[in-house]
DNA sequence: CAGTTAGATAACCGAGTGGTTAGGTACCCA
DNA sequence: TGGGTACCTAACCACTCGGTTATCTAACTG
């Protein structure tokens, strides 16, 4: 996997465990054992997914004695967000429209 | 990777070559030779970008003789940010700003 | 202290990725 | 018909990923 940051996020997002587990922490920050519960698979493998999502920086960890809760950090969703907002124009019909309407303004300029 | 639509797409996503093929493509159509212009790799490496693409319906291939045209399909990027939305409030302060006056509102209902 | 709980690490495995080179297919053109 | 161009497939390589079990550390609790 490529190692800059926009492609660490998605590639972070690319699983439906480590997605369900930001979806948990948008309730609220959890124990490392209280993410595990929804899922029929070992601690260490949550444990990996964590650090998967941490290293995305779409989680931290604090430290509180011997539990180490979670908590999201959904900035680098909005980098996603912008990402695609490039595209917009090609499933958005309101932005189709505009992207008409500015297509027929420049081949007026082009007229003259 | 996991072989759900969300997960095909944003695994597709995690390349940087893959992303700027997308970009190229919102240009306009192309044929594999010209996407792999800009790029300092094989024309094999290329098409398994595009059959990456393909698989997580981000591109369509057509046929005109020898060439195989490349469209763009952005369909899958509208689920992305619907998906992305959902955690607009943790990082949209206007958002935050509505979040933190329903949780008021909130508050004074529960103090009836 | 011993025992329990939360969690991380290490070593391993099967499957997939991202790249390569070599060779094959399909089409156009002289 | 033969040659060039566009593209794909096959086989291979090193590496990563998502999971496992076994083991370890750190903290609380009796």
């Amino acid at each position: 996997m490529a190692d800059d940051p926009l492609s660490t996020t998605f590639a972070a997002l690319a699983d439906p465990t480590r997605r369900a587990i930001l979806a948990r922490l948008a309730e609220g920050a959890a124990t490392v054992k209280e993410l595990s519960e929804p899922f029929a698979m070992s601690g260490p493998a949550v444990s990996k997914h964590l650090r998967v999502l941490e290293r995305a920086g779409l989680i931290t960890r604090g430290r509180d004695a011997q539990w180490r809760p979670c908590t999201l950090d959904a900035t680098p969703l909005r980098e996603v967000t912008e990402w695609a907002d490039g595209f917009r124009r090609f499933w958005d019909d309101s932005h189709r429209r505009l992207d008409a309407y500015l297509e027929r303004m420049k081949e007026q300029e082009d007229d003259h």
